[in-house]
RNA sequence: GCCGGGAUGGCGGAAUGGUAGACGCAGUGGACUCAAAAUCCACCGAGGGCAACCUCAUGGGAGUUCAAGUCUCCCUCCCGGCACCA
């Protein structure tokens, strides 16, 4: 009859389907397990990437419910954002049909790869169901004071026309489009994010033991921490205090300049006080600034520029007037905007000073060695050693001097201790048309103010034809701009600007929880059963972006009272997948190396593509796709389909209870046993510990291999070998569960695989009667002994000292000492 | 520059400090066939030997250990993240 997987695949998804097989409630007196993958963006079709991450979520999903866990396992797709709008352009049609159409389309392949989700809980993001809390939930954060709007330059990027967050600005260029960011000052809507930071920080240590120490490190370094200290110059002339951060307090002393990023607010005030000549010169200086790109600006080895000015501060410690300058190299968004410049021990400030001639005071000797001059220096002195210049601190090591100068300052209200991180607010608003309207109306005589929750959701026309990128077509829609004021009544305009997608897809996985909900973006009593996620599979690439927006937000959400309070972290553990690699490239449609799920599907089908993609390599690790491969997996499932066909009749003959190992006394028969426990063990640990599934699929196909090789000679033999096969057939099902479906029917049994328990292992059939003892001389293989197991360490020695074949590999030498591991190996150590 | 991760056959990859190379891919030889495909059997790190076996081998060098792919130190190369963050 042979193997029609096409037959095969589409008769069992119908089944499944038909009977609910995997559509889940909430019951709380059941072990929950939550299996969550990064959901798609409806781009037009699964890429194998996709197919990748799923593959491995359906396994894991499949084996748990197996081990009998309630598993929620649900699909969505993140529909907002950018491509809708081009291709609506590119295609003339509407984001919202095109988005729609690659909704069901996709949901179709996901269908034909056979996963098995809950479809009754599938979440779009575009949907008014759902978006209608994305900006209920806005404006809680608004009610908490976490929404604010700003004017600051931020990051435009042409391309796609909009703001980008920080996050999403990867090497100077756009995350999705890749082309330069530019600098923009405009006012946007940002979210308090820095709030949390000192809590995403902390809970990495505490709460993300379950996450890969790659992405702890990156959101680590992403959220930055430095401690120090605040102080401030006083400048008398323009009646302005300077506020500087710096983590090395223990350096004040060596302070001979300050200088202010171009954008900071008192080079305005400069400009107006300045005599007009040198004004129009600064004002010149820094319209050159503004105009080098973010990634000219921030490299390290490009030219530092300043401009002197004529005014100064006031030494905080010594009273000492200190020059104030403007330098290029001053990022406005990090710290105050300003800094002490210590030229001495900053290789920053010294490359300046060098170039404009300001004095170089060391305040730090090196313990040992020559002492610096601060005329004769070539290059600042960063490392650790000990004080001079420096009052009554001469004399102590760096690390010394930081702690009590930071002490003596705050005493004496030179400075105050403070904590600065590298994370940014998050820039929240996109100048774009294919998202979650922010719902705000900005009214003439109240300003900016929220739209009430009643009237949520403010919601997004449909029916809109984008013709140009450049502009959001919201703009040129009167009848939807246009509304009245929640507070006066009075004439108003809606605010334009939509959400960051990344909004969106902060907080899809607690819906999923209760997606039918309609009194809030969730029900507490599903969340309360299901969250936190126990382990999200997807890809590395949103280490620094969705996995710290969406701990942000459970975090929030927790201190609201949405998610009970122990919730704090979303995502218990953390799989972070390779990607698909083809010819040493990743797969692109550029590079034109793309190959099409649907069509290997429809070649070979979709339980050997899921097994090829599980077995070709480690999760973690880049996947190098082969046709030959995939060959290699659908002859494997092919030779489990022969066997059960060819020996079907004997198979089905020998129903019922499995022979213990104790009733055993043939060794091949007793061996069969021990290979067949040995799989469930090694497979059980593979996928649920180790994460290696490469490896559990390699134990299937030793066990095929032993199958094929085992003789039945007696009715016992006959009953290993069907207990070979169920025990096969069931590892074998949540990598490819329909070939592993229709060959349990075959075989007779009446209940479905997919519903059908994990094998249990028998611990008796695992002992070895007879293991290979390794004979060492001097660590080397010399010859190998069998013997019974479980021979206790002397009497091990002593059989094989007694050997005549190791007899000779001793050859005579002096016996120094033997070491023996009971059932593994001897080690005999000689000399000469 | 700083912080991570890695380097094992022709390839993907296995190896609680205890037989390096499981499993698969590719390859070689054979069986079946008129022939091919499919399938099955054998071989498959390098060198030496008729053989039993021996020597070398996990990027390079040292060290710890009875024993190192695995632990420690140094070096080389690759990949990733951050980077004028005060």
């Amino acid at each position: 009859m042979g193997y029609d997987f096409q037959a095969i695949e589409a008769k069992w998804q119908k089944v499944w389907e038909e009977r609910k097989s995997f559509e889940v409630e909430t019951e709380p007196d059941k072990k929950k397990f939550y299996c969550l993958e990064m959901f798609p963006y409806p781009s037009g079709a699964l890429h194998m990437g996709h197919v990748r991450n799923y593959s491995m979520g359906d396994m894991l999903a499949r084996f748990l419910r197996k081990k009998g866990m309630n598993v929620l396992y649900p699909m969505g797709f993140d529909a907002f954002g950018m491509p809708a709008e081009n291709a609506a352009i590119k295609y003339k049609t509407k984001p919202h049909d095109w988005t729609w159409r690659n909704i069901e389309h996709e949901t179709n392949q996901s269908k034909r790869m056979g996963y098995s989700y809950d479809w009754r809980r599938r979440v779009e993001t575009c949907n008014p169901n759902y978006y209608r809390w994305n900006q209920w939930i806005f404006l809680q954060m608004y009610k908490k004071g976490l929404v604010y709007r700003k004017h600051a330059p931020v990051n435009w990027c042409e391309t796609c026309g909009t703001v980008l967050a920080n996050e999403q600005v990867v090497n100077g260029a756009c995350w999705r489009c890749e082309k330069p960011v530019v600098k923009k000052s405009l006012e946007q809507w940002f979210i308090k994010i820095t709030d949390y930071a000192q809590e995403l920080l902390d809970n990495i240590d505490t709460h993300l033991t379950g996450w890969p120490e790659r992405v702890r490190i990156m959101q680590r370094n992403w959220i930055g921490r430095s401690e120090g200290a605040r102080l401030s110059f006083r400048a008398e002339e323009l009646d302005y205090t300077i506020e500087a951060f710096t983590t090395r307090f223990d350096t004040v002393y060596g302070i001979t300049f300050i200088a202010l990023a171009p954008e900071h607010e008192l080079v305005s005030a400069m400009i107006a006080k300045l005599p007009k000549e040198e004004a129009a010169r600064l004002s010149d200086f820094v319209a050159q600034c503004a105009a080098q790109s973010s990634i000219e600006r921030s490299d390290a080895g490009a030219e530092k520029r300043g401009f002197a000015t004529p005014f100064t501060g006031t030494h905080p410690v010594t009273g000492k007037p200190i020059p104030i300058w403007i330098a290029n190299y001053i990022l406005m968004d990090y710290g105050t905007g300003a800094i002490m410049g210590v030229p001495a021990h900053d290789q920053r400030d010294f490359d300046f000073c060098r170039k404009y001639g300001i004095p170089v005071i060391p305040v730090i000797q090196p313990a040992e060695g020559a002492a610096l001059d601060g005329t004769t220096m070539t290059a600042a002195f960063e490392e650790d050693g000990v004080s001079c210049n420096s009052g009554q601190f001469d004399g102590l090591p760096t690390q010394d001097a930081i702690r009590k100068m930071i002490n003596w300052g705050e005493e004496k209200g030179y400075c105050s201790r403070e904590v600065n991180f590298r994370l940014r607010d998050w820039l929240i608003s996109r100048q774009r048309y294919w998202g979650t309207p922010i719902p705000f109306v900005h009214c003439p005589s109240c300003g900016v103010v929220p739209v009430s929750e009643d009237q949520l959701p403010v919601l997004l026309p449909e029916d809109v034809q984008v013709v140009d990128v450049g502009r959001s077509p919201l703009l040129d829609m009167p009848e939807w701009l246009e509304t009245t004021c929640p507070v006066c009544g009075g004439k108003a305009r809606r605010e334009a600007e939509t959400m960051d997608t990344f909004f969106c897809s902060s907080w899809y996985f607690d819906r999923y929880c209760s997606p039918g909900f309609d009194k809030g973006p969730f029900d507490a009593k599903d969340t309360d059963y299901w969250m936190p996620v126990d382990q999200y599979i997807g890809g590395i690439e949103h280490a620094c972006l969705h996995l710290i927006y969406a701990r942000f937000f459970t975090m929030f959400l927790s201190d609201i009272g949405l998610l009970k309070p122990e919730v704090r972290e979303p995502f218990t553990n953390l799989l972070t997948q390779g990607m698909v690699i083809k010819d040493g490239a990743k797969m692109s449609k550029s590079l034109g190396n793309v190959v099409d799920p649907t069509e290997i599907v429809e070649k070979y089908g979709a339980d050997t593509v899921r097994l090829f993609i599980l077995f070709a390599s480690p999760p973690q690790n880049d996947l190098d796709w082969s046709e030959q491969g995939v060959e290699g997996a659908h002859r494997f499932l092919n030779r489990v389909w022969r066997f059960v066909e060819e020996n079907l009749d004997s198979l089905k003959q020998t129903g019922g209870e499995f022979v213990p190992m104790s009733k055993l006394s043939d060794p091949a028969q007793r061996d069969f046993k021990r290979k067949i426990h040995g799989t469930i063990q090694s497979v059980t640990r593979d996928i649920d510990e180790e994460k290696q599934f490469n490896t559990a699929i390699a134990r299937l196909m030793e066990l095929t291999n032993a199958l094929y090789s085992f003789r039945p000679a007696d009715e016992i033999g006959y009953a290993l070998r069907r207990e070979a096969v169920e025990v096969l057939l069931n590892c074998l099902s949540p990598f490819s569960p329909h070939i592993a479906e229709e060959l349990w029917q075959m075989l007779g049994n009446e209940t479905l695989l997919s519903k059908t328990s994990w094998p249990i292992l028998d611990k008796d059939a695992l002992a070895a009667d007879s293991v290979v003892i390794v004979v060492q001389v001097n660590g080397k293989v010399r010859a190998k002994l069998s013997m019974s197991a479980g021979i206790d360490e002397a009497r091990l020695k002593e059989r094989v000292m007694s050997d005549p074949q190791v007899h000779e590999k001793i050859a005579g030498r002096e016996i120094v000492r033997v070491i023996a591991v009971p059932d593994k190996l001897v080690n005999i150590v000689v000399k000469g």
